[in-house]
RNA sequence: GGUCCCUUCGUCUAACGGUUAGGACGCGAGAUUUUCAUUCUCGAAAUAGGGGUUCGAUUCCCCUAGGGACUACCA
């Protein structure tokens, strides 16, 4: 049974934040694991002590819960399990698998650099192949290589690349043990994957030819191997690399530039591969749809545009009274505030005109300003000359209201334009840039109840 | 340089030998409207180029061009 359990498992190095590209990997690993009923794993591939932090760490497990890309068990850290990788580098030793290399790095620059010059590939020469450790130099700590077949050739069956062949001799003696014992990346992936019962390696596209060589180190070990899936990169909107410029952003960044993880996971899922014609679609439902087989081959570009109008979606049917919080956080305003309740009132009309909560939070802030306003130069535009008579005479309409509602007001404001043959714009925009000193917002009546009686009167008051 | 991968509207993609090459974002026009949005309708917009295979190629093969990955005692 253990067999044919679908097992996968997200593995990033906390040299830094997740980036948008790393998030996309975790959630195709999560979504297929989800379908087929398996299980996501987390493992830190932390054995480059030099360059992983704590910091990083953090911000890549608060990007996946952000997300809701939590592992189905706890998190595997890489470096934890030095011992077992130690201990599988001497088994291959034992098998006649693997070799002691005495190469200083000098030598292997060297190497490197006569071989490039004379046109040649650029690989390790496997000088300590065959030869005898009696020869070893004292004093020069060796690594351990692996003994990799120099002839035939090694067929990766990916499942998003298709078959993928690489020559043997093509692939070099890696390195499976440091000169200082620890296990390289190539020896612990195989080991972790292997002990974790890795069904299924989902990963980015740039480790397609690793894919080779730790196939070659499975087969040395007679483990078998997983089913690999390369997954193609995301590009800038420029077609280059994804640099910081163009959204190699942590996903910490997506959140502070407003935008909501269920619009950022529905983007990322149809970024590089899709269902029909399927655009919008929930977590649970793309659960139910993914396959590898759907995952396209190309790389593709990021698309701010695109995410805008996903998350403008979003934001339209999301709950009120969380984005309430969201801006609340953003305005800097305790819950017990009165602006509270007037932009949670509002809410219904602010959301539909945002595409992050960032502008949704701009255009709610004229609920917490206190008078007078600021008005921005359109709407000092729309109170100056004749506005202040029609302002004067509304608020005296509005004043005699017996109750203050979307219905009363609106009955009321409509009723004194056409008493005054006013068409409703002359009366409305006004009135919305004395309430919410801009020519722009949510519709004036919802406006005047969300303000409520007393601050819209004096707002109104101001101007004229 | 070597090895490997990729290439349909500007972008994300559908079409797994036979379609007027479909959808979405964005863009343009219009409708609705108290502003801005939302919503709705309509429109422009693509098979990188060249050879084959085939009755028939977006689809299969080859070449070219362009893009990308890898080429560490990093992961």
């Amino acid at each position: 049974m253990a067999r044919t359990d679908v097992v996968t498992r997200f593995a990033p190095s906390p040299t830094g934040y997740l980036h948008i590209g790393g998030a996309r990997t975790a959630l195709f690993n999560w979504l297929f694991a989800r379908h087929h009923g398996g299980r996501f794993l987390l493992r830190v591939e932390d054995t480059d002590r030099e360059r992983s932090s704590q910091g990083a760490i953090d911000a890549i497990f608060d990007g996946l819960s952000w997300l809701g890309l939590q592992g189905d068990e706890e998190p595997v850290f890489q470096f934890a399990r030095m011992d077992r990788h130690a201990e599988v580098a001497q088994m291959l030793l034992d098998s006649g698998n693997a070799y002691r290399c005495y190469t200083s790095p000098e030598e292997l620059t060297a190497m490197r650099e006569a071989q490039r010059a004379a046109g040649q590939p650029v690989r390790y020469d496997g000088r300590w192949r065959d030869r005898d450790p009696a020869e070893a130099p004292d004093g020069v700590p060796p690594v351990i290589r692996l003994r990799a077949p120099q002839t035939g050739e090694t067929v990766i069956a990916d499942a998003v690349q298709g078959d993928v062949t690489f020559a043997n001799d093509q692939l070099d003696d890696l390195i499976l043990l440091r000169a200082d014992g620890t296990p390289t990346y190539m020896l612990s992936v195989v080991v972790d994957d292997h002990y974790m019962n890795v069904s299924h390696v989902i990963r980015g596209d740039d480790h397609l030819v690793n894919a080779a060589r730790q196939s070659l180190i499975y087969q040395a070990l007679g483990w078998d191997v997983p089913v690999f899936a390369h997954i193609p990169l995301i590009h800038g909107a420029d077609g280059a690399k994804l640099s910081k410029r163009h959204g190699a952003l942590g996903v910490d960044a997506y959140r502070e530039m407003g935008y909501l993880p269920e619009a950022v996971l529905n983007y990322l899922a149809r970024l590089g591969w899709s269902h029909g014609d399927e655009e919008i679609f929930s977590m649970a439902q793309a659960a139910e749809w993914f396959g590898l087989d759907a995952v396209g081959r190309g790389a593709s570009r990021f698309d701010f545009a695109r995410l805008e109008n996903l998350n403008g979606h979003y934001l339209r049917e999301a709950d009120n009274d969380r984005l309430t919080v969201l801006v609340a956080e953003r305005l800097d305003i305790a819950a017990d505030d009165p602006a509270f309740a007037r932009i949670l009132g509002l809410m219904d009309g602010l959301k539909e005109r945002a595409k992050t909560v960032v502008e949704l939070a701009d255009s709610a802030a004229f609920l917490t300003a206190s008078r007078p306003l600021t008005m921005n130069a359109k709407a000092a535009k729309l109170i100056a000359g004749d506005a202040a008579q029609v302002l004067a005479g509304v608020r005296d309409a509005l004043v005699a209201l017996p109750t203050w509602d979307v219905a009363t007001t609106e009955a009321c404001v409509k009723g004194y334009a056409e008493a005054h043959e006013l068409k409703l714009g002359k009366v409305a925009q006004p009135l919305r840039a004395a309430l919410t000193g801009s020519n722009m917002s949510p519709g004036i009546f919802d406006v005047l109840v969300a303000l409520g009686r007393e601050e819209s009167l004096a707002r109104i008051g101001d101007c004229v």
